[in-house]
RNA sequence: GGUCCUGUGGUGCAGUUUGGAGUGCACGCCGCCCUGUCAAGGCGGAGGCCGCGGGUUCAAAUCCCGUCAGGACCGCCA
């Protein structure tokens, strides 16, 4: 049907005749010559639709997005009237015979990379969006990630398994979506959550090193770097440790990175959990954002001031950004604010160690120098301090630190590795620790003694053998050294207050299974959909899936979701309770 | 569950602060003209429940209350 791409033609394609097939993307009529912009899969070419050509078709009748196909001659545009802008531009397709293989309405978005629509209505016509440049250019980029991710595990020697939709719900972590069952009314299957106990009982199963880009789904809000399903590269390796896993993971992230961008991938270095709250306020931080968290308690720590006498006083400082007006600085003081803090103080640093500040008159000379001293500020800098406890100034100076920096240009990419992450995270009302992970995650050897014999709060300082993967603040992924040994487990179950008959019920399966010899093992998972768009420079991963849900989990091409009738009702065994 | 932002011809916006006739811009659409454009150009035209409902007012796109939809965030996401 077809010789070429429209899109792939170039000045040494000149002479050759030529078939192409595609939407029209513009058209410019001059009552005599007719151009045509034919856009494929390849790109876009211009096709010169001369006055004396019997094409076969009157080429003022043609309108936007109607379906071609053109024989032609490929040309040299006439000097002085390429078109640097396209890649085609050097070239122009002379048409012998236009051919109609379909009419289009004039499409209700526009197709084209200049202006943006509505969300909502780019989701209803969400196959003529995908004929956009951006659309098409992130579609294709994913497919290269996904395919450097096998690649590269499939030559570290990991086999793909696929591993089921419908399986047993586990009360543990998100909200499943459930799928009642027709032959067991009353009975539910779980959409997974992710394969987590699945991959480990291929590890029992002696599969040695399994992968799978799997579907994983979890009935939560939406954000706009989460959907209700998303994919994760999934893997799990026998007889490894975190370091291993670690660099097979590295390998293949970087082996997607190149495969997305063409360009050398940055490598990935390390840090403890510990250090990133303490420098970066946050698990997952942005190090291409170079400022950091100063601790000024010591400072601080005779201060009169009242809003300074707390667990932790830390802040920024921004470099000239003593030039924000109050207008900011009140917005800032509200995010701190809707973030959990108390509030938030600004400080303008001036000449001669000056503070410009609502709170100077409650500071001592040396506490004022004192601060200056410890973030190391020039005349012209801001501060931001926050007090209160530990976890709510780390998380709210984490936030604010992204926020004022200045912009940084998407295409770098900052790539780490946090390690020594808390094992447990908060007690629940019984006193128990919460699991940070899961309950398999293995506890940090150094730290076995304190959860053999901690209790209560103590019991959070326990750190465990789990790495989450982080790029430019975006949360990648996570992976731990599971728990092979049933004496350690146990013992974690037991912290966890999950006492034995529970344990069994939830997931006796998995603890069977490792009473038949279960190699040490460790894992880990990727997100895809979060991966491709910081590779695509997206900050949104509706705009790397192809068929995306809004972010009250409706989709408004194909009207999702939507009842159901009374006869699929009966034949489930379900009735609809309508709540007031 | 909560906070904030947005909703105006097919599309993107301005107009809302300070109520006074559906007023404006750009794109698209329809017709006519036009042989080198690429955001083609010129002339003319059509197209509106100002998301929806209620209230205040002599008068509401504009103010108030409610509601729906979309988005960002908090909670949530082992």
């Amino acid at each position: 049907m077809r010789t070429d791409r429209a899109g792939d033609l170039r000045a040494g394609d000149v002479d050759r005749a030529v078939a192409l097939c595609g939407w029209v993307a513009g058209r410019r009529d001059h009552g005599g010559v007719v151009f045509l912009d034919l856009r494929d899969a390849g790109g876009v070419v211009q096709v010169v639709v001369d006055p004396d050509a019997a094409t076969g078709l009157d080429a003022h009748t043609i309108r936007a997005e109607y379906v071609l196909r053109v024989e032609g001659t490929v040309r040299h545009r006439p000097e002085g009237s390429t078109n640097p802008d396209l890649a085609t531009g050097a070239v122009e397709v002379a048409a012998r015979t236009v051919e109609l293989l379909n009419r289009a309405e004039p499409p209700p978005i526009p197709i084209g990379e200049r202006v943006e629509a509505d969300e909502v209505l780019r989701l209803r016509y969400r196959y003529l969006d995908l004929r956009s440049e951006r659309l098409q250019r992130n579609l294709r980029l994913r497919a290269r990630v996904n395919h450097a991710l096998r690649a590269s595990l499939d030559e570290q020697g990991f086999v793909e398994v696929e591993t089921p939709m419908l399986i047993a719900s586990t009360p543990e972590g998100a909200r499943d979506f459930v799928v009642p069952s027709r032959r067991h009314p009353g009975s539910f299957y779980a959409l997974p959550q992710s394969p987590q106990l699945l991959k480990q009982l291929l590890m029992v199963g002696g599969i040695d090193r399994y992968y799978q880009i799997a579907r994983c789904l979890r009935d939560e809000d939406l954000r706009a770097d989460r959907q209700f399903e998303f994919m994760q590269l999934d893997a799990e390796m026998s007889f490894a440790d975190g370091d291993d896993v670690m660099a097979v993971i590295g390998d293949a992230v970087r082996a997607a990175v190149v495969a997305a961008t063409g360009r050398e991938a940055p490598p990935i270095g390390r840090l403890t959990w510990q250090e990133a709250r303490d420098r970066f306020g946050t698990d997952k931080p942005d190090l291409r954002v170079l400022l950091e968290i100063v601790d000024v308690h010591e400072v601080l720590a005779a201060t009169a001031f009242r809003a300074f006498q707390a667990e932790a006083v830390r802040g920024l400082c921004v470099p000239g950004g003593a030039e924000l007006g109050r207008g900011r600085l009140d917005a800032l003081i509200e995010r701190a604010k809707g973030l959990g803090a108390a509030g938030l103080v600004w400080m303008r640093v001036r000449d001669g160690a000056e503070l410009d500040s609502p709170v100077a008159r409650h500071l001592t000379d040396d506490e004022r120098l004192g601060i200056i001293d410890a973030f190391g500020a020039q005349p012209g800098d801001l501060l931001l301090l926050v007090a209160g406890a530990l976890g709510t100034v780390a998380s709210v100076l984490g936030a604010l630190r992204v926020e004022v920096a200045h912009p940084v240009d998407p295409p770098d990419l900052a790539l780490a590795w946090l390690v020594d992450f808390p094992l447990f995270e908060g007690l629940d009302d019984d006193g128990h620790p919460i699991a940070a992970h899961h309950p398999f995650t293995a506890p940090h050897p150094a730290d076995r003694d304190l959860l053999e014999h901690a209790t209560g709060a103590d019991l959070l300082a326990v750190r465990s053998r789990s790495y989450d993967l982080v790029l430019n603040g975006w949360e990648m992924g996570s992976g731990s050294v599971r728990i092979h040994d049933p004496d350690l487990q146990a013992r974690v179950l037991a912290v966890l207050g999950i006492d034995e008959s529970r344990a069994r019920e939830r997931f006796g399966f998995l603890l069977d299974a490792f009473g038949y010899g279960a190699p040490p093992h460790a894992g880990f998972a990727v997100g895809i959909d979060r991966l491709v768009a910081i590779l695509a420079g997206e900050d949104n991963i509706r705009e790397v899936i192809a068929f995306p849900k809004t972010q009250s989990g409706t989709d408004p091409l194909t009207g999702a979701p939507s009842g159901i009738d009374a006869r699929q009702l009966r034949d489930l065994g379900l009735s609809v309770i309508r709540r007031t």
